[in-house]
Parts: C-alpha cells; sequence; structure tokens
DNA sequence: GACAACGAAATTGGCGACAATATTGCCGAT
DNA sequence: ATCGGCAATATTGTCGCCAATTTCGTTGTC
C-alpha cells in the first residue's frame, strides 16, 4: 500500500485562483454571491439550500463553503453552519495597512521591472481615469481603480503578494465599493494614482513605494471618516 | 448496521488550536506532519492510507486535504490526489518579501503599543538569544527567533497581517529551518534582533520598521547565498 | 526487441442515507 | 403573564458505497 513516490516534477504555480472542478465552480459562484452583494453580510448559508439553487449536492456545496471559510468570505460554527462573514470598519482598516504595505511592495517591484510598453498601458489606464472623473462617471472609475491596481500587481512579478492581495480585496470589497461612491472621493485619489503611475514610469522604486503607501494612506483616513462609528458592520 | 466503526478514535487531541470538529483535527495532524518533515515535499497523500493512519473516515481526511490546499501546504491534481507542496526557492525569497514589509508594520505597530512590562519581556527573550547564541545552542536560538517574531505580531494587534504571517511561516518552515543550521548565521541574526528589540522598545516605530526590514532582508540575502543555484525544490 | 493496445488495480470524485446537534414552537406550572 | 422544561423540526456532521479516472502491468504484433 501506500505509494511515496516521490519527485514528481510539477511546475511551479502561482496559488492563484483556478478552480478545482465541480465543487470549484460551486465556489466561485457563491463567491460571487457573495461580492456581488446577492448575500448580504452575516445572511446564513444553508447547504441544502444553496445546492437546490445550484443544481449540485450538498457535498460539492459543502467542500465550497470549506474553501471560502479559508478565503475569509463566510464563518463557520461548529454543527450552526455558515453565514456571510461582515468584516469591520477596523477590518477594513486592517487589510487597508497590509495593502500599503504589499501594495507598496508590488509597486516598487514594477517601477523596477516594466518595459516601455507595459507603462505606456498603465498611462493610458491613468489618462482614462482621467476623463471618467472628469465626465463623473463613478462606476467606471471605481473599475478603472481596480484594474489599475490589479494591473501593477501583475507587473510586479509577485505571485505570493499577489494571491493575498487577492484573497483580501474579495474580503473587503463592500467597504471598497462604499468609498469609491463618496462625494469627492475620486478627485482626492486620480492624483494619488497618477502619481503611482509617474513614478514606475520613470523606473523610481522608492517613489513609487511611497505613492502607493500615500495612496492607501489616504484610503484609510477616507474609510474612517466615512464611518467614524468605529466597529460598525457593514 | 454493519461494523459502522463510529466515533472510533477521536477525543486525544485536545488541541490547543481551535480546530473546528473532528475534520479540523485531521488537517491539524497532516499539518504536524508537514511542518515537522514527517512527510517530505511532493509525497503524495492517499486519503485512504491517511484514514488509515489517523483512525477516521476517508471523508474527513478528504476535507482535511482541501483545507491544506487552501493554506498552500498540498497540491492537489484532479482526479490524481494530493502531495506535499514544495516551495521553490524563489518562492521563499517572495514569502520572504511579504514578510518583509508585513512583519516590518507589525514591528512599527508593536513600537507604538507596548507597556513597559511588554517590552521587557521582549529584552529578556534577547538576553536569552544571546547566551544560547554564545553557548552555541543553534536549535534553541532558532525556537528563540520565532518565539520574538510571534511576539511582536502579537503585540502589534494587527490580527489581519497576522494571519497572513502565520500561514506563509508554515509554508517556509522548511528554508527556515535549513537556514537557522548555517554557519555564522546567529553571529549575522542576532545584532539585527537586538536591534529590532530595542527600536520597540524605545516606541521608535520608523526605527522598528526599518530594523525589521534590515533583519528580513539579510535573510533574504542568506537564502539566496545559500542555495545559489536557482529555484531548486526542498 | 520495441511499441501499441488492452485490461486490471489503485485512487479519487460524488452521492445518498443516517446520526448528532442546535433551534424553534408548544405546553404546563408558578 | 412569564419562565422553564419538552417535544418537533431544521440543519449540519459523518459514513459507506459506487462510478469515473488514472496508472501500471501484460500481451500481442510488427
Amino acid at each position: 500500500m501506500v505509494a511515496t513516490n516521490r519527485g514528481g516534477s510539477r511546475s511551479q504555480h502561482t496559488a492563484g485562483s483556478r478552480e478545482r472542478g465541480a465543487g470549484g465552480s460551486v465556489a466561485a459562484a457563491i463567491r460571487e454571491g457573495i461580492t456581488s452583494g446577492e448575500f448580504a453580510p452575516e445572511q446564513r448559508l444553508v447547504e441544502a439550500d444553496l445546492s437546490a439553487r445550484f443544481g449540485t449536492s450538498r457535498s460539492a456545496v459543502r467542500s465550497a463553503l470549506l474553501q471560502l471559510t479559508e478565503e475569509g468570505l463566510v464563518e463557520r460554527e461548529q454543527n450552526r453552519g455558515a453565514r456571510v462573514r461582515a468584516v469591520s470598519l477596523d477590518e477594513a482598516v486592517e487589510i487597508c495597512e497590509v495593502r500599503m504595505m504589499l501594495e507598496g511592495l508590488c509597486a516598487a517591484k514594477a517601477a523596477e521591472r516594466v518595459d516601455d510598453a507595459q507603462s505606456a498601458e498603465l498611462r493610458e489606464i491613468g489618462d482614462r481615469m482621467q476623463r471618467l472623473v472628469g465626465e463623473g462617471d463613478v462606476l467606471g472609475y471605481s473599475e478603472a481603480n481596480q484594474l489599475l491596481h490589479r494591473r501593477i500587481r501583475e507587473l510586479s512579478g509577485q505571485h505570493t503578494a499577489g494571491a493575498v492581495l487577492e484573497r483580501l480585496r474579495a474580503q473587503s470589497v463592500r467597504h471598497q465599493f462604499r468609498l469609491s461612491l463618496q462625494p469627492g472621493r475620486p478627485g482626492v485619489s486620480l492624483p494619488e494614482h497618477l502619481a503611482i503611475i509617474d513614478a514606475i514610469g520613470s523606473h523610481d522604486c522608492e517613489a513609487a513605494e511611497r505613492a502607493m503607501r500615500t495612496h492607501l494612506g489616504s484610503v484609510i483616513g477616507a474609510l474612517k471618516e466615512v464611518t467614524p462609528g468605529g466597529g460598525l458592520r457593514v
């Protein structure tokens, strides 16, 4: 018995978020439901209901919920089921502090690695952001914002940091969205974004890290200001 | 009712870590096996074998494996089973870069929050490290090293960063251990640790962050030097 | 002798059923 | 009317079984 054969040569992967099998697609569906707001925070996620809804078996839902628990999107209690995890404002701030560090790292690495075509692409995103702010397209700006951050992450080549950031983004998407709807917010964050793009384009690692930190520091300040009550849920 | 040996063997784990249910304790056992080196990298983890070994059902092992996959400790391939994930040197370096940022954050926050008793505790750990290095107790020094980093994490009050760091630590424990056995290594890292303790003790956030970054930068350098071949597995 | 096709063994994936536990509604006593 | 105990329900936890897939050994053919 046992088969302790080792030494297979698997190419290293990036711990990204590709789904596996049927259970994975169920997890993706539930994740989508949570991030899109269809499933509200603290809402109970009953296994039988979800299995009926997605037309799969209960065990598929079960393993999906287990996976999402690890990702920090759902909470489970012994014999009491799963529910959508509500991240408090304090947690959202903590997440932003981690982002400040990790995206700072990614920005520095990106500044070190980008070629001309790539920095031109970033500048194009910056131009689009500027135009969208001018047009008052808040939703479009929010999308471009996410795109810019993701692109910088990708350009950094930091798979570990990227995986961590992707998970944290899923957890705090609700706070992010709420913040993006705040009037006057784009006017503050736009120049910060442009500064990041400039620093990366001129291959200035330190400036890129500093600019990214400044930007996320500003996000933290805005988060605290919007809900000064403290650890309220959202 | 055939030989339905249920409830067979559990309850011997009073494990302090708040694992959930039987499946959780199985996950803890497998995790222990991986981090302790009992299960080698790339070694196959056959569900039936593990269930026999731990006296639990195959589904418990199955869900445990799923959880460990999310934690980044095992890899799974469709219809081909699970195996212990081998983290390459490149990945270990990436992990250290993330640690550099996140532990830097924790050090800064710790410097901001510690009271006198806590900083005295840190200084005591520093004294112990110094003594252990003098005695040539490499293993004891490695333990004290982990304790110091963990304690700083705890003092920082940063739960999000702490959770990320804990997961990354489990992934890179093998590289960490290998590095600690390197001759001359303690002599290099000891003063770095003492500098961190000093900075936190004097409530100097910036200095604490800088000292922690310097320390982990040195760890990265040592990692690269020990295995200059590149992305070899360990 | 090498190679391809075939078949048997091993292993995982998924499903339904049953047991354990928590929650809810109900009833009676104070 | 309220509170505590008790039964009914709802939901999760766990198990064994069977199908699907991969892997490995065998055999036949060129």
